[in-house]
RNA sequence: CGGGGUGUAGCGUAGUCUGGUUAUCGCGUCUGCUUUGGGAGCAGAAGGUCGUCGGUUCGAAUCCGGCCACCCCGACCA
């Protein structure tokens, strides 16, 4: 009982943490602010990338790499964009270390003409680069995307959720005019949206930030939310519109049809490893992890319960002839029939780990020519015939991620509000929280008021919303829309 | 960056208030035997700059100061 776990209805935040270092998803680093992302953790991870970059080359776009380090001078360019990254910027000023009687310090000597910003985002450099590859309307559209670690200063940081350092990916794209480029950033969030809720079992709403919660220099931005067991909720990925303004600022142009010089329309989008904590807090229990199949590096752990190498012979044998059916079906599975830890230990390990499905077999099971399956979202087991079982398996990995979808769903649902009246709005932020949709002016300083007063902020305004006449909860002003509102991670 | 807390073996901890032999216990690790259907048992063993630097003292895990790291709460953000 090494691996006791916080409570969730304990010390939510503490669960949290609790999971993901004891699943051995992340360590906290030497370095202030970083974290270790470990083998299972990166596994996951993995995972997400392979099925995201597909859907990415599935919507025409191609991979590539640009640098890590930003010149000050391109970061200064669209002012928009400065205000909102120069707070949380890594700066490089030297090139070189010196060894001296004092110890190893920077070179006074070696100190960079034009410091260097380590990449917050890339737009900068990346329009920068796209100037020179852009000349004609047959150029665009250009759909670039890369996968990159960027640093962002953050003052508090917790595993996945905010790190100085993170991975992500970044798409960056050019288009010839307004409309294509809002097309382009509504597929995407399309795209998320699809990730999140088929491969993630996490349900979220699509919709637009309003302009305080805005990207850098974005014209608009669209963003799926997520709400976690908490009830808080959890931006999962962004798209942005960028308008001209990346264009204008670094001067990229093209000559259309008719002969005339525009600058190009952009977009940007992006996830992030969050989505590790969002995987975590959307699914897991006290009992560790709960990881859909679609991500878990393993769908299904093989557990032997033998006496002496006789039994653990015969057993093996059966084991085979299960996982051959698995590999031919591309079910991911691991047998575990390491011999230093009991059948007891390995069935707390993997609940721990998260993986969906367990099939322990021994000596009553070969017996009887059963197999005992444990599902890690119900946590209920079955005896069940050793005929057929790679099928039994395939349908209860089906269901699980179905279940596991329902059940977020069903979270989100009854937790989610709407209040008429500013008290009816504080009143169920303090006692629920949750999503509350309530009206809205449409202005900032409302949004700023209620942030203040209420530390609930507007998550987004839905896609495809509901037209209602109301009154602002706030200001009574008339509204033709309800968006949501809640306290977020 | 402000407030609070923590730092002793891989992990969790006792000891700190009231300074004094060889720093406590549990888990884990290693060896051997017995075990194996929900975190196995017995026997033995290894493992420590007490976060770090400095000060006080005959003597510091313990008292004082600086620094560092992490956690929690706030402001800021994906």
């Amino acid at each position: 009982m090494s691996k006791v776990i916080t409570p969730k209805e304990q010390d939510y935040s503490q669960w949290y943490n609790d999971l993901v270092i004891k699943a051995g998803l992340a360590d906290h680093s030497a370095v202030k602010g970083c974290m270790v992302i470990k083998p299972y953790g990166y596994a996951i991870w993995e995972r997400m990338q392979a099925v995201l970059d597909g859907m990415f080359k599935a919507t025409g776009h191609s991979n590539a790499y640009f640098p890590l380090f930003i010149p000050k001078s391109f970061f200064a360019k669209e002012a928009a964009h400065v205000d909102g990254f120069a707070k949380e910027c890594a700066v490089v000023t030297h090139y070189r270390l010196k060894n001296t009687p004092e110890g190893l310090i920077v070179d006074p000597d070696a100190k960079l003409d034009e410091e260097l910003i380590v990449r917050p985002t890339s737009e900068t450099i990346i329009w920068n680069t796209y100037k020179g590859w852009i000349q004609s309307y047959r150029d665009l559209p250009l759909l670039i995307n890369q996968w990159a670690n960027v640093v962002r200063w953050e003052m508090r940081t917790r595993l996945f959720l905010r790190t100085a350092e993170f991975l992500w990916q970044e798409g960056h794209t050019a288009h010839a005019t307004q409309q294509e480029a809002i097309v382009e950033a509504e597929k995407m969030l399309d795209v998320y949206t699809e990730f999140a809720e088929k491969w993630m079992s996490m349900p979220v709403i699509k919709g637009t930030k309003t302009a305080s919660e805005r990207f850098a220099g974005a014209l608009e931005t669209y963003c799926i939310e997520a709400m976690m067991q908490d009830g808080k909720a959890l931006q999962a990925g962004t798209s942005h519109f960028l308008g001209q303004n990346f264009a204008k600022a670094f001067d990229v142009k093209f000559l259309n049809k008719e002969g005339k010089s525009e600058h190009v329309w952009a977009t940007s989008w992006g996830v992030s490893t969050r989505l590790m904590g969002a995987l975590v807090m959307t699914h897991s229990d006290n009992e560790g992890l709960v990881l859909p199949p679609q991500l878990a590096p393993q769908q299904v752990v093989i557990i032997p319960i033998y006496k002496g190498d006789e039994q653990l012979a015969q057993i093996n044998e059966v084991v085979s002839k299960i996982t051959k059916t698995f590999d031919a079906d591309g079910v991911r599975y691991k047998y575990d029939s390491t011999d230093h830890h009991s059948p007891g230990w390995k069935f707390a390990e993997y609940e721990l780990k998260g993986v969906p499905i367990r099939l322990a077999i021994g000596a009553r099971d070969l017996e009887k020519g059963t197999i005992e399956v444990h599902r890690r979202d119900t946590r209920t087991k079955q005896f069940v015939p050793i005929e057929g079982i790679e099928k039994f398996v395939k349908n209860m990995l089906d269901e699980i991620s179905t279940n596991l979808y329902k059940k977020a769903e069903e979270l989100r649902t009854n937790n989610s509000h709407k209040a008429n009246t500013y008290e009816e709005f504080k009143e169920i932020l303090d006692k629920k929280s949750g999503f509350v949709w309530a009206h809205w002016d449409g202005t900032s300083e409302t949004e700023e008021k209620i942030k203040d007063d209420t530390k609930a902020t507007i998550r987004c305004i839905p896609l495809n919303n509901t037209q209602e006449e109301g009154k602002c909860i706030y200001s009574g002003k008339p509204s033709k829309q309800r968006v949501i509102f809640a306290k977020a991670y």
